[in-house]
DNA sequence: ATTTTGCTTGACAACGCTGTCATTAAGCAG
DNA sequence: CTGCTTAATGACAGCGTTGTCAAGCAAAAT
């Protein structure tokens, strides 16, 4: 089946109607210098009559070039933070014409490799973006530098040098997380690990054990339970650390969902939030602000970041001197009422 | 900048190794007929040494097909089921190696025929899926249809026969749930509608009226309510079933989203749930399993409605017979503990 | 043995654009 | 003006496939 009628005009109608040659066209068509603005003007004329849009397919096989990126994600069941990613790398993309293919994988994918080799080969994909966690697996990393192929990745652990690599404050994000526990008065604060190949996971835990370490309580290993990002982890981490002979007054869980099972599973016990017990989370999903009581959470600039991350990869593509290094993403705590 | 270094050889390349004519390697990598069963083995062996993949954008020019599909969705800030109908399409994608191209929507969008337009028109899109509540707007339907391109839609609301259209039972998923919640004893059934535009919103509606009227209760009016898929327009909705002199026993709300906003309006004014008030939703999204008390709703098959959206519409592109008319996917009503 | 038929195969021209390089027009110093 | 440099334009060959059509060839029919 043919293709919808929309859009016949070639680039030699609009060559004979401007009175140009097609090559002409071409370097309106793409911004290239050395044409005269009268011929400019004449050429854009003769494109606005026709309707003409180039041929995708045509322009990618005469110039080398695809116009499309990658995105390579985990398909997590809580879709949100894809979601923030996912709006601001196709706005990225709308933005300078560019087509986006998502590629979800369930990791650990034994047949990554594979999968991966055949998207970038199979849909000439000419970058890849790597939200969290994809940027955090060496195996992946290495396979795309052996396929030549750019990539930006979006993960709070850094990369080598001249990568592109979108940070977040993590760390600090959780530094003050923490600090604004103890300021209530929190003294025995647990904490769920998020999984353990996530970057995200080590750097939130660090800024836990620095603030406890700058105000002078000690870290307890029992207050710190293994999560894996997951509601059903999140409640029976939270079951362990209410079962301690010296249980936490404070949770704090590595993202929302753990934070909604440890709420769930204290609201199981009879415990009540937040006087008994405080609870927060990080990420700021519709969850955090939707469940009972809204959560104290903390927001990234994921849909800001993702747009960043996808823009430096293309100007990066197109040759442009990327302004790479910038200072990583702010991140904000939303004080909600889960929390004394 | 180039590509990366995978596949670089061509068709050329495997004709040679195959001695034969690149039509022959066309041929037996297009799963034509009419080629000697000893001739494709060779080619394939060719075609497994050199790795070989089609180049698919001198595919598209010179096939003058673009193998690649739209989703064009409304981009919600509850995206799950959104993330349903993306994991469908993409499988069915995959399958079939084509590729999905994305266009979110934020409605109403008044350059809504400018940006479909130019997505068929630039991206070369073969045919368009549209998940609800894109195939309840008449104007879309009809610029369809003046681009002739085609397109599966996914909605309640049946389109002109021939046309592609998954549907749900969604009137009769609402009949169920009523019917149970009357069952339970309750007799003042709040309802809050969805969007006006949406065809759930009119079927949803129905089923609660035909459940009421078979079981002998009178439609009251002041207990429908104007909603609009929105956490906080089911809060507010559900005040004012509240303020009812004789306020319901129990509400329905047309997405989980509002129901969420309608308990936690009810919790606010001290009421307990479901000792006296039930509370139930639609769509069965991460959030109905995760606030308390956990939601009772009903689930549709989202997944597999998109992933037959999907499947049929390519099929149909490439001329198949398409076995259109199934019957509506089932839904299936959760039972959790928000309701008596 | 000869013709017809149908399956295999190949030659070659598109497809619509960009890259390269040659050519022409324009600008400018001498 | 003239010659020289540079900006503006055009001619034309690919890019890697598929579509069309003709040719080859073996099996079936006469």
């Amino acid at each position: 089946m043919r293709q919808g009628k929309a859009s016949k005009a070639t680039i030699f109608d609009v060559a004979e109607l401007a009175g140009v040659s097609i090559k002409t066209v071409s370097r309106v068509v793409n911004n290239e210098p050395n044409v005269r603005q009268r011929t400019r003007d004449r050429v854009l004329a003769a494109v606005g009559r026709l309707q003409y849009k180039p041929n995708a397919a045509a322009r990618s096989l005469s110039g080398r070039r695809s116009w499309i990126i990658g995105l390579v994600y985990e398909n997590p069941h809580e879709f949100s933070y894809m979601k923030d990613v996912l709006d601001g790398a196709l706005s990225a993309c709308e933005e300078r014409e560019y087509s986006l293919l998502l590629r979800p994988l369930s990791l650990p994918a034994p047949e990554i490799a594979g999968r991966i080799e055949r998207f970038v080969t199979q849909a000439r994909v000419e970058g890849i973006i790597l939200p969290a966690p994809m940027g955090d697996l060496p195996e992946l990393l290495r396979l795309l530098r052996k396929l030549e192929i750019p990539f930006a990745s979006i993960t709070p652990k850094a990369l080598a040098a001249g990568q592109i690599n979108i940070l977040c404050e993590d760390e600090q994000a959780s530094f003050s997380l923490t600090e604004f526990l103890i300021e209530r008065r929190h003294r025995a604060i647990g904490f769920i690990k998020g999984s353990p190949g996530h970057g995200a996971s080590g750097k939130r835990l660090a800024g836990y054990r620095r603030a406890l370490k700058k105000h002078g309580i000690g870290y307890q290993a029992p207050l710190v339970r293994q999560g894996d990002f997951d509601f059903d982890s999140g409640k029976r981490a939270a079951g362990e650390l209410l079962d301690l002979p010296q249980a936490p007054t404070a949770i704090i869980a590595s993202n929302d969902d753990m934070a909604a099972g440890a709420l769930l599973e204290a609201r199981q016990r009879g415990l009540s939030i937040p006087e008994n017990l405080s609870v927060v989370g990080f990420d700021d999903t519709p969850l955090a602000s939707r469940m009972w009581p809204p959560l104290t959470t903390v927001r990234q600039p994921i849909r800001e970041m993702a747009e960043t991350a996808a823009g430096l990869l293309m100007d990066r593509l197109n040759g442009k001197a990327p302004p790479l290094p910038e200072q990583p993403f702010a991140c904000e705590i939303v004080i909600r009422e889960s929390t004394t």
